[in-house]
DNA sequence: AACGGCAGCAACCGCCTTTCG
DNA sequence: ACGAAAGGCGGTTGCTGCCGT
C-alpha cells in the first residue's frame, strides 16, 4: 500500500501483524544477551524486520519475563477503577501500581470490561441524555469522577452508585476468561531461550 | 450444522515528551 | 539554544474465537 519504491538498501521490508514464535525468541535471545538498549538499532542487530517500537511494544506487554497476563484479580479491579478514578486514562500510571500488569492490558480491561458495565449501570439507571456515554472517549468519563484534586484518602465512590451495585451483583468475572491456550506459554518461550541461549 | 453478531485481545498509528548531539 | 531522533503514551483498528439464533 504505502511501501515505497525501496529506493534504498538500507531499505529492508518492515514486518507488520502478529509476532511468530521465531520472532519472538530472537527477541528474547538477543536481549537476554545483550539487555534492552536502543530499540530501533536493537531490532537492525537482532535481525528482526521490525520497528523498534514495535518490538519494544512486543517485549513490554508481553515477553518480559515477569509480566502477568490474564486472571485479573478483584482486587487490581478495584484498584484499577480507584487509580482511574484519581488519574484518568493514565494507563501506564495506573500500571505501574499493579505489578506485572501492562498500560495495554489495563488499557484493554478497562475497555472491553469496566467500561462496558459502566454503560450497563448507565443505562440500568434510566437514560440520561446529558451523559452521552456513546460519545463518551474514556478519557471523557474521567469527568464522571472527582479526578484530578481529590486525592485517595478522600476517594469516595470511585464509579457511580450503580456500578456498586453491580458489583454486589457479580457483574465482573474474578477469573476472566482470558486463556492462553492457543499459544505458547511463555515458560515454553523462556525454556526455549535457555536453551538457545546458554 | 451453518451463519451472524459480539466480545476480547494484540498490534499499529500518531502525537507528545524527553534526550542527545 | 536548537534540531533531530528515540521513547513513551493513549487511542484505534483488525483479527480471532465464542455464543446465540
Amino acid at each position: 500500500m504505502d511501501k515505497k519504491p525501496c529506493n534504498s538498501q538500507e531499505e529492508v521490508e518492515v514486518r507488520k501483524g502478529p509476532w511468530t514464535m521465531e520472532e519472538d525468541l530472537i527477541l528474547i535471545n538477543y536481549i537476554a544477551n545483550h539487555g534492552e538498549g536502543v530499540w530501533n538499532s536493537l531490532a537492525r542487530s537482532a535481525g528482526l524486520k521490525r520497528t523498534g517500537k514495535s518490538c519494544r511494544l512486543r517485549w513490554l506487554n508481553y515477553l518480559r519475563p515477569d509480566v502477568r497476563r490474564g486472571n485479573i484479580t478483584a482486587e487490581e479491579q478495584l484498584l484499577i477503577m480507584e487509580l482511574h478514578a484519581k488519574w484518568g486514562n493514565r494507563w501506564s500510571k495506573i500500571a505501574k501500581h499493579l505489578p506485572g500488569r501492562t498500560d495495554n492490558e489495563i488499557k484493554n480491561y478497562w475497555r472491553t470490561r469496566i467500561q462496558k458495565h459502566i454503560k450497563q449501570a448507565e443505562a440500568f439507571a434510566g437514560p440520561n441524555p446529558d451523559h452521552g456515554l456513546d460519545q463518551a472517549s474514556t478519557s471523557q468519563m474521567s469527568g464522571c469522577y472527582p479526578t484530578g484534586t481529590h486525592a485517595v484518602e478522600s476517594y469516595s465512590p470511585p464509579i457511580h452508585p450503580n456500578m456498586e451495585m453491580l458489583f454486589h451483583q457479580g457483574p465482573f468475572p474474578t477469573a476472566p476468561t482470558v486463556s492462553n491456550d492457543n499459544m505458547w506459554s511463555m515458560e515454553d518461550l523462556w525454556s526455549m531461550q535457555l536453551l538457545n541461549g546458554e
